[in-house]
DNA sequence: TCTGGGGTCCTTTTGCTG
DNA sequence: TCTGCAGCAAAAGGACCC
């Protein structure tokens, strides 16, 4: 059996705990109001008004004005969670962090230390309660996939059990959209031919659905209505991709200003990928216009790289080689196709040239000023765009 | 009316190579 | 030399999750 923890509306749970006299108001944490911006996690009674996470923060606004909106704490989330995940590790040895606030746990072999799964679920919420004085909710069920949706189905504060006798009479009168990985879009093709629930999912003929959904999406949802899913619970997994992104509070035409921010974010992304030893073999660009449109451009390194300079000097070629007519109102730098372990082969027998070997310096310089005094403290551009000095004719 | 930022995974398109 | 094809990797886009 896995157990699904999930912390109630988390980060606003955080702030009413941290300023009692919140308890009770409606707590919207996310962007500005009178800014761009979604709502992050609401209290439960922002909820009564209609306020959901991912909702434009304008429209959050119009329909609670009375609400008390705060911003994101990160640092403080993540210490809150780091506590959690402590807690979880005191359990089993098979924790898998999903997000900040939700994880399964293996709970096999254990019965012996906790006594059955729902036992063990119990414990596991008080121990959250009395160490973090938050709820959650949990969900015990034979997998991932039902383990959570029993959570769901609990929530606030919840316990949870999916029996494996009992998955498909849980199962088949839930909405499709219950489904992992189905959302607005999925949900609405389905709909429209017919299939509103789980049960009528599982039912379905493939080739009803040929020509709308691929042979492997379909055996995918239909794995999951039956209630099967053999993935197990994985205490560790590679990130694939580190990237940082930013909205502007106005669209911007100016190039050289996206240059600027093209190099905070190449900083911001090379500071992770050092800060987590990994390197990175291809840099994407992402742009979005004033009219919302995206897009990515993606090129691949002859070599793995966790250097500021060549993340934003290929975020800088991205850019320029095809740049954007309309305005654009967010860009990102993403670094994928990430891997660890020591620096490939330099294809000399000298190792990497003096310049690389100064600019990394310089950027783990950096990287230890930020550590100290703040992520966003030190922009040095300057450093970034100097050039080894030019040796002067005689 | 307005739509964040951090991710994962999958599909399709495109271009190269033998 | 040209064409068609298969296989592959890179690139791009899209859906989804918290």
């Amino acid at each position: 059996m896995i157990i699904h923890v999930d912390m109630d509306a988390f980060y606003a749970a955080v702030e009413q705990r941290e300023q009692p006299e919140l308890v009770g108001l409606p707590v919207i944490v996310g962007a500005d109001p009178r800014g761009r911006g979604v709502v992050s996690t609401c209290s439960y009674e922002a909820r009564v008004y209609g306020v959901r996470s991912a909702m434009p923060i304008g429209e959050a606004y119009r329909r609670c004005p009375q609400g008390v909106y705060l911003p994101v704490r990160m640092e403080l989330y993540c210490a809150v969670s780091q506590t959690v995940m402590e807690i979880l590790d005191s359990f089993s040895p098979l924790v898998e962090p999903l997000s900040i606030d939700e994880a399964f746990v293996d709970a096999a072999g254990l019965e012996g230390l906790f006594g059955p799964p729902e036992q063990m679920a119990e414990r596991i919420k008080a121990e959250i309660r009395a160490r973090t004085k938050l709820t959650c909710s949990v969900g015990v069920a034979p997998n991932k996939f039902l383990a959570k949706l029993a959570t769901e189905l609990g929530k606030p504060d919840g316990l949870t059990v999916i029996a494996p006798e009992r998955v498909q009479a849980v199962l088949d009168p839930l909405s499709v959209q219950r489904v992992f990985g189905v959302g607005r879009r999925t949900s609405a093709l389905l709909e429209s031919l017919g299939i509103h629930t789980i049960g009528q999912l599982r039912l379905a003929r493939p080739d009803a659905l040929t020509g709308h959904v691929s042979v492997q999406g379909l055996e995918h949802m239909q794995r999951l209505a039956r209630g099967e899913d053999d993935r197990i619970v994985e205490a560790y997994r590679n990130p694939k991709q580190m990237s940082a992104e930013r909205t502007f509070m106005v669209d911007i035409a100016s190039a050289a200003e996206i240059r600027k921010h093209l190099l905070e974010l190449a900083q911001d992304v090379g500071h992770s990928l050092r800060r987590r030893g990994f390197r990175a073999r291809s840099v994407r660009l992402k742009l979005r216009t004033e009219d919302f449109v995206t897009s990515t451009r993606t090129r691949s390194l002859a070599r793995a790289t966790d250097s500021d300079r060549v993340l934003y000097r290929t975020a800088c070629e991205l850019f320029n080689r095809t740049p954007p007519r309309r305005r654009l109102r967010l860009v990102g730098v993403a670094a994928a196709d990430l891997r660890t372990g020591p620096e490939e082969e330099q294809g000399t027998l000298f190792g990497p040239p003096p310049e690389e070997v100064q600019q990394a310096t310089i950027e783990r310089t950096v990287d230890r000023i930020r550590d100290r005094f703040g992520l966003a403290s030190v922009r040095p551009a300057a450093l970034l765009d100097r050039r080894p000095p030019r040796k002067r004719s005689r």
